[in-house]
DNA sequence: CTAAATAACTGAGTACGCTCATAATTGAGT
DNA sequence: ACTCAATTATGAGCGTACTCAGTTATTTAG
């Protein structure tokens, strides 16, 4: 009988530290040279973790991105939801939980669009994927409930609303049209669909 | 002097049928077995071409799929925006449109979902990427086209209104929680969404 | 007809994501 | 302490998309 762990065994702590070693290793390199201009070799050398071990932690080299991408989204995530709250226009209000998505998603725009694209065509049961669509989930959430404040649209289904918000946003965040326009352009252009969306 | 060729010359002529060759190569290849499980080595092979040569005539793998599903999904248009003049009812003329373009992308759907995928993340600028985005350009019209039969839509502006069907589209035919669906079932989801948009 | 110039073709080679047989580590049972 | 089954780690090796230096075919000029 071991003397109940707090700290549960050396084999997880182990794991658990190759894991952190690993996430910061490859969000590092990523965020500074873009996913596409680091080798897995590279990220596997500055874990200090042999090559193989690498994809024991993630399946794919894009799996790896949305591990650390993921963090990023969330965070967005929340602040988008916050500054949500204070609006009293429901069109301002879903801008307010989408514009830190953009942002997040076009600081490394390579990056983004590679984390967009893992999302839908990804392997969804990877768990780093899982927890990506989990923080869709959670989008279309936050936008239905605020677009749930208004009467006429509560009539209108919300849920199946955010689904079609969600749908623009992907396109205007991803195609390659996009790529040379600036945070707000973008942000312009999904507000102004959406203002049409919802009854020009 | 020439006696002015009505054949273009040996060297255009050699070039026309090597694109021949290739084209009905990848068609066969990637329609029994799906683009994935097929090498390029075996597409120059069938085409009897240096593997180095494929590379002249699409510059990726990908836009070796383009090439060949361009000519699908322009059928599948031409046919939709038929079978559209037919319908009286907004919503099933539009419906009409997407319904043949929905089955081209399932027919073989691996094939169908890297098509997608290509135009939206693909390289604008290859010839054969240009040509998929205008057909994706001609069926948002053919849609905006059909919007305006409403007076109430045409007020809401169709064009806009057709890309945010088109968004709605991509999403619901690559999305990976539609892979197992029928044909009818994602024509179905695609209604009720555009029903919403719409205005219920 | 020949030579020079240009365009097109080729396949061996490269880079890189990922696999898998083998080795090392761990901890439960004794 | 020791054994051993189970788990985790490793890096050489593999498959494949794509490149590029060298070759061949075609056109143009003299």
């Amino acid at each position: 009988m071991q003397p109940a762990p707090q700290t549960l065994g050396r084999r997880e702590r182990n794991k658990q530290e190759k894991l952190d070693r690993i996430t910061a290793a490859a969000r590092e390199l990523f965020t500074q040279y873009g996913v596409d201009e680091v080798t897995t070799q590279q990220v596997a050398e500055k874990a200090d973790v042999g090559s193989g071990t690498l994809f024991l932690y993630a399946k794919t080299k894009a799996e790896l991105l949305l591990l650390v991408h993921n963090v990023k989204y969330a965070q967005a995530l929340t602040k988008g939801v916050d500054a949500a709250a204070a609006e009293t226009e429901v069109v301002d209000a879903v801008m307010a939980i989408i514009r830190p998505i953009i942002e997040c998603n076009r600081v490394q725009i390579e990056n983004g669009r590679t984390y967009l694209k893992e999302i839908v065509f990804g392997d969804p049961a990877e768990p780093h994927h899982a927890e990506a669509l989990s923080l869709t989930v959670r989008t279309e959430e936050a936008i239905a409930d605020v677009l749930g404040r208004d009467e006429q649209l509560l009539a209108r289904d919300p849920a199946k609303l955010a689904r079609i918000v969600s749908a623009i946003m992907f396109i205007s965040m991803t195609s390659s049209a996009t790529k040379e326009l600036t945070d707000a352009q973008v942000g312009d252009g999904i507000r102004d669909q959406i203002s049409v969306l919802l009854g020009a």
